[in-house]
DNA sequence: ACACTGGTTTGACCTAGATCAAAATGCCGC
DNA sequence: GCGGCATTTTGATCTAGGTCAAACCAGTGT
């Protein structure tokens, strides 16, 4: 039943900020109910914005809060003590970050924003505490996980088994892609990111990111303009590779 | 409360079949009562041998079961269309498997046994209901699944940013370690795996396996004999990459 | 004991991508 | 609009690891 505290707008405006806050992956599915839906607003109330070049989280920090990406852009990084970097992924509007942290109750890889970002912090403890209570909410934070395993999946078999090129139009397709379903042009978008972090991710140098990307451009495949990316032929570069890669 | 029905001696026999059945993973910390361990040893209780080269499950299958690995020695491979194949990881008694199917409610790789193990199968829908009432159950369940996270970011670094002897120091270190904590010999051990299957999973061919395996044996930091492997000198293993690749 | 089969080792050679270097470009603060 | 810095492009060269090929070995079933 209705909490009797609750009118109607209230409960769009919570579906408002719930839906804007973590859109893609916590919220939208989780089918919850106008009491459940006021708990949820408040958990996911506690925004923080995130500058170009601050961390979110630094690895070896103590896991407080999970973060659902708003708005921006950012990257996360594991760290190899003699001073290696690597990418592990990037992230934008909607995904949630900071699972890694959940193993050991602490950080394991540094998150940083590429762009002038917002998260909103949901406090681990609360979360757990709400998906006991919510079944819906549980299953989709586990599927949550679990797609990022996957994920992971797919870019231990890209960096395993692909070539440059490979590597590349899978990264491209898939940037491509989570572009679309955030409601972006899948075809034209920025980069974030430098050509040494697109290496780092790709276990390549800078040098190679760009000559690809220049080869790719004689062979009318894309436009590249510096970080502009213009998408010529998607089909192509899916041959490039198996789809596989990119439906992650 | 103790439920009525349940003698010292029935729970003693839970605890033994739940501390054999998932041993790292699942049932240690979780910290029962009598009540919820006798629900738990039920749910755990399906036990399903798997012969060596027999599937515990492949790609596409509708998730039922995780499977807690009981005995024996199993490989996941992510697979390729076009017919590549990327080991994913390697599986030991203890390990929770089939995680990666939660996010989409069918598995995405294929899990296959090495040698003739043991699994339990545990209905993830059980599981789910379970952890719902059972708090250290349920941030247990969180914990195993990040930390699969965590594992696969350390792949990432190693595939993405080491050189083959890092790499396959970084494996030999890892393996002894996993054997370690499952109380088995860290210096001397049987690989289950062929060299094939650890170059895809370490991003190398069997070739280059095999000369570096010969070249740490010529350095007098491993024996090798076949499958057999005795590390004669971890801390040369160590020295040669950094700490944070092995320790996942 | 034997032959088959699949796995492993080792060698010779080759190539994708790394490295080094320098020029070109874009971007930010002033 | 200008100077300075970071990023990118492109070229020339080098090398780790891949490829191809042949011998070798270990386990299995007969």
């Amino acid at each position: 039943m209705p909490s009797p505290s609750l009118t109607p707008i209230d409960v769009n405006r919570l579906k408002a900020v719930c839906s804007t806050c973590s859109l893609h992956e916590l919220c939208l599915p989780a089918g919850l109910d106008q009491r459940e839906l006021e708990i949820f607003g408040r958990l996911f109330n506690r925004r923080r914005p995130v500058k170009r070049g601050d961390y979110l989280y630094r690895a070896g920090a103590e896991l407080q809060s999970l973060y659902a990406l708003r708005t921006g852009f950012m990257k996360s990084c594991v760290l190899h003590e003699d001073g290696r970097e690597q990418v592990a992924g990037f992230h934008m509007m909607g995904d949630l970050l900071g699972l890694d942290a959940i193993s050991s109750n602490s950080h394991t890889c540094d998150t940083v924003a590429l762009e002038d970002s917002d998260v909103c912090e949901i406090p681990f403890s609360s979360l757990e505490k709400l998906s006991r209570e919510i079944p819906s909410l549980q299953n989709h934070f586990h599927r949550i996980m679990s797609r990022e395993i996957v994920r992971d999946h797919g870019v231990m078999l890209l960096l395993g088994s692909m070539r440059a090129e490979e590597r590349l139009a899978a990264f491209l397709l898939n940037l491509s892609q989570r572009f679309a379903v955030r409601g972006y042009s899948p075809t034209e978008f920025n980069l974030r990111m430098t050509r040494e972090e697109i290496g780092s991710y790709l276990g390549l140098k800078l040098e190679t990111i760009s000559r690809v990307l220049s080869r790719f451009q004689e062979e009318g495949l894309i436009e590249v303009q510096n970080k502009h990316i213009k998408i010529k032929k998607p089909e192509k570069l899916h041959a490039l590779i198996g789809q596989t890669a990119c439906k992650i």
